[in-house]
DNA sequence: GCATTTATTTATGTATGCGTTAAATGGCTT
DNA sequence: AAGCCATTTAACGCATACATAAATAAATGC
């Protein structure tokens, strides 16, 4: 065998989106920039037709632009475009955190919240943001899944692709995140006890807020792109 | 010049894009089917590639499904994916509703709304099922535009495309949707009004009532995959 | 006769080649 | 020098070729 004798060996496609997804995140490829479907693939060591098919993938989920003969874009987001996605992200979430709360599911199901949840409280007390950053993630995406909506998990996923770059930019401008451990807690909270429609108005006033606060980070800083 | 002079001629990708989608929405490929790569290719008298291409595209939007050496399956819709569907459209389109009352739209600028209103009240008067169901989907696809989110005019127009099959199915076998129309014109009161709040809580019920006939209508005829 | 292994088929994933055409370059005219 | 047209370049869209691996059929052993 000529390539390395893996167990299982991703295809082409799927190792470019991943290394494309990675680049994209890690500022390799900045925002607004723009790179010939050859040299991609000459960097990802492998033909055009998969770093095109890894292209379109990830022009749908709103990463890139294929720009005909001017090569593919990575977008680069206007608080504008913050605005309207947070918009989504705090709809769809708040629904999931609605019907987690009328899923009566149990402590053990709940785990994943809470240690979420611990894991901000420590990360916190060690003054450490960037693992904070993490264990929100967390939560938020344990969140969704437990609202059980296999269309919102897809949804938001995408969406918090969207704001990745913006969101580790602007993580070490903003303050102490207290309040946001708190509301966690509360939205936890009425998910076990059962109360959706408080899970829903906590948790939309908490995206509303966290909207509010970044929007007027960017605003302060000056980012008029990301 | 040896294919038709057209003077802009879209490209093979486009055309199996909106091929397929035709051929999906018609019912040629019909849901749960699977078609080979090649064989759609020979169908639409082109390569593999842009087929596969158009194939990929179609996949992030939810309309199928490429399994390795089984062909592209066309999604089938069982009813717990129309809950989640209209679970994203009702909370989506409501935020769009509320957007849409927030921007101080004049007269002139809800024509398209009040246009799609008048067409539904002339449809049902005359009885024609189809035209009501067109002046629906304008008046949705009006509102959301209204609402000025991008993002949400994006994901709503894919979850839309993804019931469209379902909605065609089910049209004659509800009543005449009479309450339907006084909701739209209430939600467009609102937004002329300027009042988010209204026009968001009527058009969540509206939307929320919609899922819970089409849900009721399937259940009736034991429709459990479309 | 059935299970298990070996051939064979074939759909796919990827590479490659080529025609088309948008962009860029350079030369020409004013 | 500036604008315009011709020429050249090269990136892309698509077709095609091919290697791989899954699925099927055939064959062998028990």
């Amino acid at each position: 065998m000529i390539e390395a004798n893996a167990s299982k060996m991703p295809s082409s496609s799927q190792r470019a989106v991943e290394e494309l997804r990675n680049l994209i995140f890690s500022g390799e490829l900045a925002a607004g920039s723009d790179h010939l479907e050859t040299e991609l693939a000459t960097r990802l060591n492998m033909s055009r037709t998969p770093v095109r098919e890894a292209a379109l993938a990830l022009e749908a989920q709103g990463l890139l632009e294929m720009r005909p003969r001017k090569g593919v874009r990575i977008l680069a987001l206007a608080p504008h475009d913050m605005r309207e996605i947070y918009e989504v992200l705090t709809a769809l979430e708040s629904v999931a955190a609605y019907n987690a709360a009328n899923a009566g599911y149990c402590d053990r199901e709940l785990a994943g919240l809470a240690g979420a949840i611990d894991n901000m409280d420590v990360a916190l007390d060690v003054g450490d943001l960037r693992a904070w950053a993490d264990a929100d993630d967390q939560f938020h995406s344990e969140l969704v899944r437990l609202g059980g909506n296999s269309r919102i998990i897809s949804v938001v996923s995408m969406m918090v692709d969207q704001v990745r770059r913006a969101r580790a930019m602007t993580l070490f401008m903003r303050e102490i995140p207290h309040k946001s451990n708190h509301d966690h807690r509360q939205v936890m909270d009425a998910i076990r006890n059962g109360e959706p429609a408080v899970a829903h108005r906590i948790h939309h006033a908490h995206r509303t807020q966290a909207q509010a606060t970044l929007l007027d980070l960017l605003d302060k800083h000056q980012l008029r792109s990301i």
